[in-house]
DNA sequence: CATAAAAGATACCGTTTAGTATTTTTGCAA
DNA sequence: TTGCAAAAATACTAAACGGTATCTTTTATG
């Protein structure tokens, strides 16, 4: 029962490690289970279809990495201007999960999976969803301590923060470098004190 | 010489319809051609293969189009504010070219092509960089004016903005919706109105 | 240590893919 | 009208794909 479960974790891991780097449809199981050094049957003891193995992946790997990078973080802090600038630096420039060149693993699904994937689109649909709601209770928790000021609409600049996030990711993978980063950081630093 | 270039031009707007809505590594060729109308054979006398196509595509029918609706825009106003709040409001609300439940077709592409096609990444990063060149231009044109205050720097406001469209178009594909698109304008005026 | 069930290995199937080779049609100049 | 190249249609190939069926090895338990 042990073996087992430590077999499924790898090619999980392993999968998502080519799929980050290589995208969803053009990872083939052949490659999975070359790099794993798995073989076909065993992949298909373990997963029905390739599709539940994406699943898994945004629910065993991806979900837990961006619960504790992307919203943990949040609660910690009690100066929401503070929280969130601290938070894109650490996803930007310092998170080892995340690299510039291959963008966001949740944005990277999101593009590739949701035109046509409905269940991929709800497993990502609830992880922003997640995100945006801890972004926004810590907007309002910083209003009512009189770190925000208080016309500022919570949920207006949680969504416009995390669409920045979301783009500059995009730009760094197509710029394939963190130069990007710093402008960007620059420039949410002052819109964040803007709201003060 | 006229049919030719017609055929041509046909395979190259119904490729991209599919492509926008399939994403590029999902349309096959034989897809392309089903809904074309047009044989294998017409195809492979118009392009050598499958990317020379996709480079046609972004060169000559997506180079033109959002150079038309991303960057002409920004060159008749005068107020950047105005200029910059009005091409977003027109890119997300009004523009027919680019659909919510798509995603940005630029982005798309970056997304999908990026990781593995250096050619793909060059005709892209090309037309990113116009639309930043053009951008900063305006708001440091509005700094002359008097319409933005002197302190502002053009580039990082350009780069924070232009991440944020990335962006928020891929929530409104992720939501399937252009609900997100309201908060986010609003949010974007007054982050613009803070640049006063 | 025997045995059944769990886990994994191997060979293969049907389909789809990008791309090619060959043939046929079309448009136009002489 | 004929000649001939450009354009398009048809028929095909080889490789890759996701998935399955079948067989073998491990592992837990009486």
């Amino acid at each position: 029962m042990k073996k087992a479960e430590t077999t499924r974790l790898t090619i999980l891991q392993k999968a998502f490690e080519l799929i980050y780097v290589k995208g969803y449809l053009t990872t083939s199981i052949d490659d999975i289970i070359a790099t794993t050094e798995v073989t076909k049957g065993a992949f298909y003891y373990h997963f029905k279809t390739k599709d539940e193995m994406g699943l898994a992946i945004i629910n065993d790997i991806l979900k837990p990495t961006l619960i504790s990078s992307f919203i943990q973080p949040l609660q910690n802090e009690q100066n929401p201007i503070d929280a969130i600038y601290n938070l894109m630096d650490n996803l930007l420039m310092k998170n080892e999960f995340l690299k510039v060149e291959y963008g966001c693993p949740a944005s990277n699904f999101t593009q590739e999976m949701t035109p046509w994937n409905a269940d991929f689109n709800n497993a990502l649909n609830e992880l922003t969803k997640q995100w945006t709601k801890v972004m926004t209770a810590t907007i309002e928790k910083g209003k009512k301590n009189g770190f925000i000021r208080e016309d500022v609409n919570a949920k207006q600049v949680t969504l416009f923060v995390m669409s920045g996030y979301w783009g500059i990711r995009n730009f760094g993978k197509l710029e394939n470098s963190k130069k990007v980063y710093l402008p960007y950081l620059k420039e949410l630093k002052s819109y964040l004190n803007s709201l003060k």
